[in-house]
DNA sequence: CAGTGGTCTAGACCACGCT
DNA sequence: GCGTGGTCTAGACCACTGT
């Protein structure tokens, strides 16, 4: 029963004490909450009253929904570290001082189900401001544009779109999407075009995803996106050339993004 | 009007053509949308429909709802950069090679309105799990436990919970609340405890702020937060012992995180 | 005061998932 | 078939914001 006396909608009252449950560990993953008529019968409201409670635990990322079957407490996936020190890795399998690339793509399809698959399209395209103020080019300059989207174990993970000056990879190896996945990504290719990466820069910011990247990457309801834009140098000079750019989003239940900062006195 | 002939729910139908105007900018930020009523008489709906369309952009961090006023175009707020540089640059100060700490607070109250302001609290604890787990101690062993809420502009910008090994800090000047904020942060603190910081560690993560969170920071609706998990070593060695650790929870309308990953050829 | 969104009710029909 | 959530209606009263 919820208190008719109390400032607290009855909504809210609800959504608490069902919250309860769940923060207490009551209630597990993947646990069942009572069904909507049962919650109207337990707590003496409408079901419009019952939806609202429900929908506030959606928004909040506790629970998932499935239409015919109920809400359960969501269950929190096994989450992939994304560590920055792939960068380092791969520069050096590029350079041949490492024996594996940071990530193994297994390229499918074969017998077995690949756990790991991208989806690649690549355009040539002008920059946009977005895109030029990235690269350090000019608004219409040309670039190779590549749209990825990355699976583990048939599950949308990472979807991507890159951004390399056209006149650096036209005609090579690089600008051919038949060559993806290339082992040690993008560092080992900017590495083949005799640019070797001396410095990554990432920029990281959260939000609701757009109901398209919601639907590509099947996301929950309640749930963010991590957006990574990375930026790409080489040379050691100030003022160095950008020499490639990419918006990453990320599903935020399925990933950590790990940074090291390396504090050495000079 | 809505197709009813269309297989899109009427509410989705709404949603739809309501987030054209925003995202084609059509409806600029701050700008006001049709009243509940005006949405009802255009689409022919009824107001529920029209509260499930306008509640799911909001859900989507489209527009913000105030009572009594109407619903607008979210406001994207200046972000601050927050790059992990200033680790760098503490250390620096900490050291006595750069004059000024990468955060400089203003203690307030003055009489001039700070800028910056500082609450706090310190408690000595046991080490749960979690905390264990970050410093490398024993569960049950003692910490000091800081809790800070940051304000930029009298906007709460950063919570976090700090932890220090209690032997570590007992009764030196860092266990004291009174002498923060503490020129060059946690970095520099440990410097003057003879922990000169080498390497510090960021975990990121985005989900949806808890209610409690969603209070404090003052966040709107569809606005998640990304939750930094940092701790800080010294020492060269494998295996260094961590010297401090906390956990940072910041509204992602109101940031951005920055990180450099050098790939130097050894 | 009028206009706005916030909450709530009772009732209806539909779509999906499982047995 | 039955129980589940998904959508939708008409209507009511309240709380807040501004004139």
């Amino acid at each position: 029963m919820t208190d008719p006396l109390s400032d607290r909608p009855a909504y809210r009252q609800v959504a608490d004490r069902l919250r309860q449950h769940i923060d207490s560990g009551e209630w597990a993953p993947k646990h069942k909450l009572p069904s909507e008529s049962e919650l109207m019968g337990q707590f003496g409201v409408s079901r419009v009253t019952v939806r609202l409670a429900v929908g506030a635990l959606r928004s909040e990322g506790l629970i998932v929904t499935r239409q015919g079957r109920g809400s359960y407490v969501r269950d929190r996936e096994p989450t992939r570290r994304v560590a920055a020190a792939r960068y380092i890795q791969d520069a050096g399998f590029a350079a041949g001082r490492v024996s594996e690339p940071a990530t193994v793509f297994v390229a499918g399809p074969g017998d077995e189900p690949s756990r790991y698959r991208l989806e690649r399209s690549f355009h040539e395209e002008r920059a946009n401001d977005h895109v030029a103020g990235l690269l350090g080019m000019g608004v219409g300059d040309l670039v190779l544009e590549r749209r990825f989207l990355f699976f583990v174990d048939e599950r949308p993970e990472r979807m991507s779109t890159s951004y390399l000056p056209l006149d650096l990879v036209k005609g090579s190896p690089v600008a051919d999407p038949a060559n993806e996945p290339w082992p040690g990504g993008t560092i080992a290719q900017l590495n083949s075009l005799g640019r070797p990466v001396s410095r990554v820069e990432e920029s990281v910011l959260a939000r609701m995803p757009t109901p398209e990247e919601g639907q590509t990457l099947r996301i929950a309801a309640g749930v963010p996106v991590l957006v990574i834009t990375r930026r790409m140098f080489s040379g050691q000079e100030r003022d160095q050339p950008v020499e490639a750019a990419a918006d990453i989003v990320l599903p935020a239940d399925r990933v950590i993004l790990e940074y090291v900062i390396d504090i050495d006195d000079p």
